[in-house]
DNA sequence: CCGTAGAGGATTGTTCAACGATCCCTCAAT
DNA sequence: ATTGAGGGATCGTTGAACAATCCTCTACGG
């Protein structure tokens, strides 16, 4: 009896939490990770209250907690609109994300380790390739390095890069290359996940700080010249 | 209850600057801080919006800007109550400082550094334990720490922790010993400043190590004590 | 032609009242 | 001891109202 009810425990999750603001927050959240609502897009609150049949405060609501999770940014009697991030952003990303990455792995215990999720964020990422679905590559390299954050088993910790790889996805919308900016790190992210196989965890993390240190070079560089087209 | 509404209404004084919710949230910090509303109490919305003066909406947000800083919790239909850590939290928390503060001292470049924020943190603790004010020798530990994490440059970075460390100050509360929880670590820190300081950062980051496993250890000891209680 | 001031409309900021939904407590019945 | 019904309290959401602010368009003067 005491299992069942451990069990249920953990069902109790996907029952009780949704509150209308937290349903409208779910949708603008996945809106704006697919590119729909781009960044710089002012959200509305009379059009987008209306299209999805809520009343401003609930809206309002929704904004606010769009707003903490960074995604939105807030103007004062102008409205909210989605975030640009600007390139001391994307860089400020990158840092966080070579501290916490790298101190993962390098705090990784004796092998073996439970590598099953970065193993299918590998796969998911080579179907996606083989469809040329780069759009797809990029969401699956997210995954990717969830999943290895995950291995820290920090909820903290995941908690806060899920909201720093949500911000990543606003960089990747602007610069809309995605062929160009994640087809070269399937093939090491399938290395980083073999030396971690090996259990060579100062293998890992070496190729992961060349990788992050790569990627931030190409994203800002491409971020900076699209970021200037605008002005 | 009634005595604290009573006291909450002295505080309307204070509300004349910036964004109303932040005042109150800032107000609301402060009391939960400082073991006014101890862990596990509900936060009503109707007597402490009355008690403030301002609007349900307005005490919405702030309680909102609460919960996403994890000092509150939030129940469908049941209200906010001020978070309750679990032993598991603790862990978590420590497992995350651990984790982000070790990556920050290893992170550094060379030296010199920039330590002017952290010798005024130990001084501030030198101080508080010279008048024997113990909670201010809590408080400035956690700003030795929260400086250290400074020391990476990064916004992010900077924020989690400043959330966790604000978590870890419900704890701290709960426990309620605090010579014995920080007397020890005022020469602990004093000697991580001075590795940093020598520019030894593997000696600094080693130190740290020592400083939060040791720390953990007795947070956790006295608090599963201290909730076995209540249970 | 250009720049500026101002009027008007549109949008947001804030509060309030109302109603339904949910939870908790109590009490009676099995 | 457990179940179920009722009542009271609180939360969730809506809609409306009004003030404050921003944006656009127009008209005026240089």
């Amino acid at each position: 009896m005491a299992e069942q009810l451990k069990d249920l425990a953990d069902d109790r999750a996907l029952l009780g939490r949704t509150s209308t603001a937290e349903r409208v927050s779910d949708i603008l959240r996945s809106r704006i990770a697919e590119g729909y609502f781009p960044p710089g897009t002012r959200l509305s609150e009379d059009s987008i209250g209306g299209a999805l049949g809520v009343s401003r405060n609930t809206l309002r609501e929704a904004f606010r907690l769009l707003t903490h999770e960074r995604l939105l940014v807030h103007e004062l009697n102008r409205g909210v609109f989605v975030r640009v991030l600007t390139v001391e952003d994307v860089e400020d990303i990158y840092r966080t994300r070579r501290l916490v990455e790298c101190a993962v792995v390098r705090g990784l215990g004796e092998p073996p380790y439970g590598l099953d999720g970065l193993a299918g964020a590998v796969e998911e990422g080579r179907r996606a390739a083989r469809e040329g679905d780069w759009k797809g590559v990029g969401t699956a390299n997210i995954h990717f390095h969830r999943e290895l954050v995950a291995l820290a088993a920090s909820e903290r910790t995941a908690e806060l890069m899920r909201s720093v790889f949500a911000e990543l996805r606003l960089a990747f919308h602007v610069v809309d290359e995605p062929q160009r900016l994640h087809e070269p790190y399937i093939a090491r992210n399938v290395a980083i996940l073999e030396a971690l196989q090996a259990g060579d965890r100062g293998k890992a993390e070496s190729l992961l700080a060349g990788y992050l240190d790569d990627s931030l070079e190409r994203v800002v560089e491409v971020y900076r010249r699209r970021v200037g087209e605008d002005g």
